[in-house]
DNA sequence: CAATAAGCGAAGTCGTCACTTCGGATCTTA
DNA sequence: TAAGATCCGAAGTGACGACTTCGCTTATTG
């Protein structure tokens, strides 16, 4: 592949990822290429469909998460590496959101994001089980319920623009009710 | 108004609900009227643009939660009233969520659902005050919290069919994390 | 029961967007 | 450095969806 070739696929992945976190997933294809700086040809050279740019845009998010949570996988205290897990998962992906929206929209669900949220949900598990494990974490939450709790705030935060007070509280409350009782 | 217009409006709503709610927010205006039994311009005289339609819509399941959360405020237990309240929330609303999804991405809001969305949480706080007043509920939740919180779940719920133990599940970590502190 | 006003659907129009084509520019390698 | 493969962007193409027009039908009313 040639270099030039290669540069260009970045900056295509880093324009899409601006422009559907702020336009939301309707965002045009013609409107990456803008912010890319490159013609709608080269976008469609790279990636055949739009949904194909859409999953390589998610699957680059999820690793990030996977290596976040692999990492706190093995932090010291289990409990609070949940938290920051939470945490992290619903401000980073915030923006991120609309795009699984619309990838669940399309009739198939390409293998690629499926593969690379198999992996995200894998890592996520380590890391409830190590907080159930050591006694700070409620024994009857699944990884399901985590991953749909998850979900659901990312949600509700992607419709606001910045994390606030609110969404600070609800993901409070939530890790309230995840903890062990007392 | 022709009693024939108000029965075409009518049905024109059903199939909306309908149609929306299988399709996604992003299912045409002329599926609309198929499944109504109507031409497309019918549609178009009852509600001028799309997103006039989809506010009929959503106004119309927003004064349905409203009575549904009126009734719980003068419930003779507060606390169940507030786990009856957000679990109907979730589970009605699973299908509409979309629809407020495609709203928000439209440049304006309509004014119309926005009072509709106004009321509900006039509602919702009504119920919540009464559980903290009887100390069911934790003191330092606001509206703009738990409003977050079933936003989310039912959004999470809506994006795809998930098995309705998990969904429960997850309401229930919220509902504990929500209760007064023992 | 006839006149009339309102309602209705079939067949458009227009704009947008995913995707393609092709002549020219640019990188690689011998 | 020059041949040749690879890559690029401007200008299409075709489909789809929101919205309109118009001649016909149907409910209302004196």
């Amino acid at each position: 592949m040639r270099v030039d070739a290669r540069l260009n696929r970045e900056r295509i992945l880093t324009a899409a990822e601006e422009v559907f976190g702020e336009l939301g997933a309707q965002a045009s294809t013609e409107e990456v290429a803008r912010r890319a700086g490159v013609g709608v040809a080269t976008v469609f050279r790279h990636f055949p469909t739009k949904t194909d740019l859409v999953e390589a845009t998610l699957v680059r998010h999820f690793d990030d998460l996977v290596a976040h949570a692999r990492t706190l996988a093995t932090a010291p205290a289990p409990g609070p590496a949940l938290g920051d897990l939470v945490t992290a998962m619903v401000e980073r992906g915030a923006t991120k959101v609309t795009l699984a929206n619309l990838l669940g929209a399309a009739d198939q669900v390409p293998s690629g994001a499926a593969d690379a949220a198999q992996r995200l949900r894998d890592a996520v598990d380590a890391v409830l089980r190590r907080a159930q494990e050591a006694g700070v974490a409620r024994r009857d939450v699944s990884v399901d319920e985590l991953y749909f709790l998850v979900r659901g705030l990312t949600q509700a935060a992607a419709a606001l623009p910045v994390p606030t007070a609110v969404s600070r509280g609800a993901v409070a409350v939530v890790l309230d009710g995840l903890a062990a009782k007392r």
